[in-house]
DNA sequence: CAGTGGTCTAGACCACCGA
DNA sequence: CGGTGGTCTAGACCACTGG
């Protein structure tokens, strides 16, 4: 059992995948045509094209119609970058996640502020500024600012209970979302907060994310140099 | 026109599509059969269901078989992080991509190096470091470590032709990679290479590459943080 | 022109879930 | 048990590529 049960899509995939991995089929090298696998496996040709759409798919060949298959050229290093809730992500390590809530406000937005939330200069917004805390020890400064159209009830929340991603999950589910990593020293305000000196690099997140018609929300996440890295990894 | 020639089955992701992303259907709520698309499209059933696969292969809905496709919970934020080759980077943005190569050469490998590599102490490895130049402004210094077995002709290359990403990458196909990205203060060596103050902040990527049985690369890429940040984002 | 991939259909059998 | 999704086939028409 095991490889026998796989689906007959599966198993030519993994005989095509097994030829790139090993090097005998070399970037650029032609594939066996679905004619071809129709014979080699018995297969349909639905079949046939299905394993091969989804091995393109993946990036591992390249069709062009009227021409054939081939092995990809560069198998570009790309990974799943996973933007959690802080507050899973220490759980999920075992450790204790706790919140030190520093402002939890109504603004008038900045002109700046207003035009990334979608909003006219002067209207309300929401204003949250928190640390978060792993066993005790700082790793992330939030600065958010949140539309009201997307969470009306974002002020009555308990951050040390639910933290202001998840509140925003619940009540504004996520349709789109932009973000952007950089490296920076840390404000005064920041630095104090983390409990480290101004001089020690971070690293800042910006993100904003989108629901439905609305902008939700607008963040800046700062973490310690010193204490958080941002780990993939990809696979063919 | 535009519109009307779409595939059936991308007729019919659109439309669930937007039902998703308009907020109509909230997470959780159940998508139409493949049934009611058949019927609701009058489209067969190969085509329904190659809609919905290919939607849940993108994480919008979830299938159970026997129970039905519900709309996904997008309870964290994902995206496919590209790391990518820095010359065609650079080259995209219609910008001039140049390199200072300040060292090629043949070590002894120390013991934590060895390990990364999956070689013995003392093994014969290549190290190069480079800097990467966007329109005469420097943007990426590159400390690499080379497995000789994986890339036998590296020190024959000449990298201000071919990147050494792009040697790696057409001598010995990529399997599995991994990375970390970090924020740091540069060495001395890298700020003076770079043109930056020891305390500008930096995003530090470790990255390290396998190809087939070898570990084929491992590097250490620095970016001033004033000059680059690694974005991206994410689209129901 | 022959060979390729892109799409689509009408049926089929199966495994699974929930009432 | 009926409804669901997972897979598969045999055949079809089309658009594109290359010699």
């Amino acid at each position: 059992m095991g490889k026998d049960d796989l689906p007959a899509y599966e198993k030519v995939k993994g005989w095509i995948r097994q030829h790139i991995s090993s090097g005998e089929w070399r970037p650029g090298d032609p594939v066996p045509s679905e004619a071809a696998l129709i014979e080699r496996f018995g297969v349909s040709r639905m079949t046939a094209h299905r394993a091969l759409r989804e091995l393109a798919a993946e990036g591992l060949v390249t069709r062009v119609q009227g021409s054939g298959t081939r092995v990809a050229q560069l198998h570009r290093i790309s990974s799943q970058l996973v933007i959690r809730d802080v507050h899973e992500e220490v759980v999920e390590r075992g450790h204790v996640h706790t919140t030190r809530v520093l402002l939890v406000g109504e603004e008038k937005a900045g002109a700046d502020l207003a035009a990334s939330l979608g909003l006219r200069k002067g209207a309300r917004v929401f204003h949250s500024i928190l640390v978060h805390l792993e066993n005790g020890v700082a790793i992330q400064y939030e600065d958010r600012y949140v539309n009201p159209a997307a969470a009306p009830l974002y002020l009555q929340a308990d951050f040390t209970q639910e933290s202001p991603t998840l509140h925003l999950l619940r009540h504004a589910p996520l349709t789109e979302a932009s973000y952007a990593i950089e490296a920076c020293l840390p404000t005064e305000a920041e630095a104090k907060e983390l409990g480290i000196r101004r001089g020690d690099p971070c690293l800042a997140m910006m993100r904003r994310t989108v629901s439905g018609a609305n902008v939700a929300s607008v963040a800046r996440l700062v973490y310690p140099g010193s204490r958080y890295s941002f780990a993939g990894q990809f696979q063919a």
